[in-house]
DNA sequence: ATGATACCGGACTGATTTAGTCCTGTATAG
DNA sequence: CTATACAGGACTAAATCAGTCCGGTATCAT
């Protein structure tokens, strides 16, 4: 459920390749198939994306390849999420062009999508690439209950 | 992007229904589908499926029908969500279980997906069916620069 | 210059998933 | 005993997704 696209694992996974190595300046579409072990063909497709979205900068040519565009700490997952899938468009009533909606006023999807939204939106918009790109310890800590405490032990969220 | 399914929607607009109307014991799917302005077959479908996770009880025969099957404070969105699209399956990876993965220790994506999944369960479960059915009021809060502050201002969350 | 490298942009296809329907059976109330 | 309403499947059409491929353009090294 609230899955995430394969590719935009992919996705995920490439832009914390490219984090991670600081010092090469430039990573190269082949490279990052290599290191990733995924196909390149697909690997070029996710750069493109990516690179449209503002999230990477290209150079082309002999010693070309991507580069972040900003710095990890403010590259949001939600932002790398949005290039690959799309803004967020759960469903049209999601929008906020008003009129759309044959239900007209007194529709009652509306106001749950947008709570739900804005709530995994928030989440997202939290997690950074950083986040990511340094290995951190996920300890999943459980309560009395044995439920699972929805803090990350990274020591940056919350 | 991260979407629910369209069936995810009207699974959480039938559980509000149904936590709205306290007056009356038991809903009639006919009466839902009705009320939600969907088919009644897919209601129908939807209905089975939350009363196989356990969030709602039903009775059959002529005065048959389904209620809750616990307090509306008590039932998370996540679990509505879980009902109707299965278990939180992101990639097999993201599963307790080890040795799936053909990349072995140092797959780079395992800890990523357990990152978000972790952040996004969270939020979900805080989230009640009470929530959803009281119609609070959402008022997006942006900070100073202008980026949505994740905070639900029903008074529940946060 | 010129050729090799590597990004750029889009079209295209097969597979998978999803939404939605339909039908037959079983329990209950009157 | 009959109408009502849930129970449990199978089934199909449509939409989405993953992945591939190709012709084009910019850049660097020689």
């Amino acid at each position: 459920m609230v899955r995430l696209g394969k590719l935009t694992d992919y996705g995920l996974v490439l832009m914390t390749c490219i984090a991670r190595a600081e010092g090469t300046p430039l990573r190269t579409a082949r490279d990052l198939a290599r290191e990733s072990r995924l196909p390149l063909s697909t690997v070029s497709k996710l750069l493109k994306e990516l690179l449209q979205s503002g999230l990477l900068m290209s150079h082309r040519g002999t010693k070309g390849g991507y580069i972040l565009a900003r710095d990890p700490r403010q590259i949001s997952v939600l932002e790398i999420i949005a290039a690959i899938e799309g803004p967020m468009a759960l469903t049209e009533c999601s929008t906020d062009v008003t009129g759309l909606c044959s239900l007209e006023s007194g529709c009652p999807i509306k106001s749950n999508q947008q709570i739900i939204n804005q709530a995994i939106r928030g989440v997202l918009e939290k997690v950074t690439l950083s986040d990511l790109a340094h290995p951190l310890q996920l300890t999943p800590i459980r309560d009395a209950h044995g439920r699972i405490v929805p803090t990350i032990a990274s020591g940056r969220i919350q």
